[in-house]
DNA sequence: CCTTTGATTTTTGTATACAATATCCAATAA
DNA sequence: TTATTGGATATTGTATACAAAAATCAAAGG
C-alpha cells in the first residue's frame, strides 16, 4: 500500500488553495502569516512555503515586508486567462483526439454523468466545478504534453473561483451540460475542427459572462 | 532615486539561477540547501524558499525529504518547450504589432545591434543571450497581455542555458542575426501574418537543432 | 486644521535549533 | 556471494527566537 506521506506545507498549500477557491478569503484580502499558522496549528515557515507556491499558481500575490494577498482579477485580467484558456485547451485537445482511446473516452463520459448528478443534488458549486475541471483535463491527457498540461491546470484553477461565482449566480452550468456532450461527441467522432471550435466558444462565452460579473461586482 | 531593496530569498534566486543557465550547476545535478546556504552565507530558510521560486519557474524539481534537483530536460520536452514557445510568442506578436510604436521598434532594433557587438566581442553565451531574450520580449510588450508574457517569459528562461549550449556549439548565433533582421522589418512593414510565420520557424528550426544536441549529450 | 515626526506596535524576513525522514554501510544470515 | 537488517550519518522539514522593515498613532509644529 502506498502511504501519502503529506508534508505540513503540502497541506496548507491545499488548506489555503480551498480558503481562496471558495471564496472563505476573498480577493484582495490580505494573508497574515501568523494568523494562518495559528488557524492551522503550525509554524510560519510552512505557511510561508505554502503561500510562495501558491503565488506560482497565481492564487497569491506576495510583495516583500508587506506580505501576500489573495489575487484580484480585473475584467481585462478575466478575458486573458480565459483566451489564454482557450487557445491552450484547444491546442491540447486538437493533439488529444487521434490518441484518445475508447477507455478514456468512457472515463470523461462517467464524469459528465456524475456531473449532472451533482448538479440535480444542488451542489452546485463545490463538486460540479471539481468535475468540470476534471471533464475537461480528461479530454487532454491524451496529447502527452505534460508541460502544457500542467500550465493549463493552473490556469483552470485560477478561474476556478470566478467559474464559481458564475455557475451559482448565472446560471451557468444549465447551458455547460449540452455543451460538454456535444463537445465529448465531436471527440468520439473525431471531428478535430469542430470540437475546437465548440471548445473554444465553451470557454470564451463563459468569459463573456464572467467578466459582466465581474465588473459588477467590481463597482461595489 | 530608487533604492533596491533586496530580500535575501530574491538575491539567492538569483545567484541559483544563474548557476543552472551557465551551466555551474549542471542538468540533474542535486542541489543541496546547507551547501548552497554556507555557499551564499545564508541560511537555509532563504535557501529553500529560493528553490521553491525556481520550482515554479521549472528550473528546478523538488520532492519531499529528498531534496531539489537542477531539472533535465528530454528531447520530448524540449521539442514541446519550443512548441509552447513558438504558439504563445506567436500569438503576443500578432496581437502586438498593431500597437508597436515606433520608439519601441527603435530599442528593438537597438538590441539587434547590442547582440551583433556581443557577437563579434566573442561574448558567445552569456550576454548574447540575454540580449536575444530581450529582443524577443521587447517585441511582446505592445501586446499588452501581462499573463502571456510572464509565461514566455519563464518559457524563455526555461530554454535559455540549451539555447547557449546551441550558440557554443552548433553556431545558432550566425543564423539567428539575419533571422532577426527580417523579423524586425516584417514587425514593421506590419506584415502580421508573414512576421508569425517567420518567428514560428525562427524557434522550431531552433528546437530542432537544439533537440539533436540534446540527444547527443543524453547519450553520454 | 493639516502635515510631519518619532516612538510604539505589528508584521515580515532570517538565523538557529531540533525533529523527521532518507541514505549509506557494515554486519549477519541465507 | 547476495540479500537483508539495523544502526550511524546526512539531509530535509519545521518550530522557535530574534532582526528588520512597515504600519499605526499620538504629539508637535506649521
Amino acid at each position: 500500500m502506498v502511504v501519502e506521506y503529506k508534508t505540513r506545507t503540502q497541506v496548507v498549500v491545499e488548506a489555503i488553495r480551498e480558503k481562496i477557491l471558495t471564496g472563505a478569503i476573498k480577493a484582495g484580502e490580505p494573508l497574515r502569516q501568523a494568523a494562518l499558522a495559528d488557524e492551522l496549528k503550525v509554524s510560519r515557515i510552512p505557511v510561508r512555503e505554502a503561500l510562495l507556491q501558491l503565488e506560482a499558481e497565481g492564487l497569491v500575490e506576495f510583495e516583500a515586508h508587506k506580505g501576500a494577498t489573495a489575487t484580484k482579477l480585473s475584467a481585462e485580467q478575466v478575458t486573458e486567462l480565459f483566451e489564454l484558456r482557450a487557445l491552450l485547451e484547444c491546442e491540447l485537445l486538437r493533439m488529444a483526439i487521434p490518441n484518445l482511446t475508447e477507455a478514456e473516452l468512457a472515463q470523461s463520459e462517467q464524469l459528465l454523468q456524475q456531473m449532472s448528478m451533482a448538479y440535480q443534488a444542488a451542489d452546485t458549486s463545490g463538486s460540479w466545478s471539481e468535475l468540470n475541471s476534471r471533464f475537461h483535463m480528461s479530454l487532454y491527457r491524451a496529447a502527452n504534453r505534460p508541460l502544457t498540461y500542467e500550465m493549463v491546470q493552473n490556469l483552470n484553477s485560477n478561474s476556478d473561483r470566478y467559474i464559481r461565482v458564475h455557475l451559482m449566480l448565472a446560471g451557468g452550468v444549465k447551458k455547460a451540460e449540452p455543451e460538454h456532450s456535444s463537445l465529448l461527441q465531436l471527440v468520439r467522432q473525431k471531428k478535430t475542427d469542430a470540437a475546437c471550435k465548440l471548445l473554444k466558444q465553451h470557454i470564451l462565452g463563459a468569459a463573456a459572462e464572467i467578466k459582466q460579473l465581474v465588473t459588477k461586482l467590481d463597482a461595489n
